[in-house]
DNA sequence: ATGCCACCAATTGTATACAGAAACCTCCAG
DNA sequence: CTGGAGGTTTCTGTATACAATTGGTGGCAT
């Protein structure tokens, strides 16, 4: 692996689990000592940062990481209902039904037993959900914009206080989506993605957490 | 300006204009000779290239210009759809109407006297509108995503041939959507927008040109 | 006391030198 | 004549040295 792949990978795991906050400076000669790495694949990777819009280029000081708030929330959620709605829609047209069915199975099941310590087993879920639909989209452009929106969706799950009660009900919207998509029916699929989006943002207005921890 | 930025955008240029083609290879060392730069920001340019889709990283050979097909086509449009409909619909709601109803005006114009040789000025206003849209949008990360394909169809331009008929009813269809979003028409912003994509798809895939000129 | 200018320190931006890896060509063997 | 192996060559990937720009700080003048 490239020791500019590695500097990346580092950064945006350690911004995406907010090792990193925002505000925080990234200092070329710093970083490249903390990684191991030299000034130029560590540039090479704040470059690859800036892009992904996870940290901004300040002029003259460096870069630093991106700030997040509920505004910006707003805001990536606007880019989320159109790019998974039109998603989940192409999906409904071209998916294996057989694939989805059984998501839609294994999102009931889910929801059935959801507690605090199943969490990360649901954004497991989620995850292999959200590969079958690029699988069956097909379209490397969209791949790309969704690529990137799953990355500033990961940095703001932690502002989420995800309760057992909420998993639950995810899991319940998820398993609708999975079934209009194996039913290949592309409004309900639509509209079963638009509800949980819905759902997901009010969640996460309403149950908004401080960041104090970690 | 720095150096790393005036190679991208000279790369970007030339691919988008066809100087490159698709297929080319862009050597490091050659490219930086020709464009005056060391291979240390030619590299940060290659690496913005990839991120955008322009190139491909060829894994020892060097990056390559990327392909453009009928399907990328089909694909690209399928992303378009997604961000430019809900656009539409999000400008529809917080735009000035007297804004869009000026460039609405300016369209209807455009088409009574569309020649080739108003075809420049045609896609200058239709940019107009783009940026308007963008503003009333007022979502860094859709503008974003909008930024990135606006590259890919910008170069998709050359394969389609323009003919004045069609320029006409394209301005009159770009009226519609700026009609529709100074009447702060959702829906008929949406449905304008999603009429002019399809038409304009149709004709790209029945009046696609041959690639033999430049 | 406050505002401005100049200097200084630190950080980014660029260039070049070196190392490692991959592809191509050549030569030999079957 | 064809296939494979080894060497050569050219490329990318990395490190480091140097230059230029910028932000901060201190002093001076008003």
């Amino acid at each position: 692996m490239r020791a500019s792949d590695k500097a990346y990978e580092a950064l945006r795991t350690d911004i995406v689990e907010w090792r990193l906050r925002p505000g925080a400076m990234l200092g070329e000669v710093e970083q490249a000592e903390r990684l191991g790495v030299s000034r130029t694949p560590l540039r090479e990777a704040l470059a690859r940062l800036v892009a992904d819009g996870l940290a901004i280029q300040e002029r003259g000081r460096g870069a630093m990481v991106s700030d997040v708030s509920l505004q910006h929330v707003d805001n990536l959620f606007a880019l989320r209902r159109a790019l998974e709605i039109e998603s989940a829609r192409i999906a409904a047209h071209t998916a294996d039904p057989a694939v989805f069915a059984a998501l839609s199975a294994r999102f009931l099941e889910a929801g059935r037993s959801a507690t605090i310590e199943t969490r990360e087993s649901f954004f497991q879920l989620a995850g292999e959900l959200d590969r079958s639909i690029d699988a069956a989209v097909a379209n490397p452009y969209i791949e790309q914009a969704l690529r990137s929106l799953r990355v500033h969706l990961a940095r703001i799950r932690r502002l989420a206080q995800d309760d057992p009660e909420r998993l639950a009900t995810s899991a319940i919207e998820h398993a609708s989506i999975a079934a209009a998509i194996a039913a290949r029916n592309p409004d309900v699929a639509a509209a079963a993605t638009q509800l949980h989006l819905h759902h997901s943002l009010e969640h996460i207005k309403n149950h908004a957490g401080s960041r104090e921890d970690t």
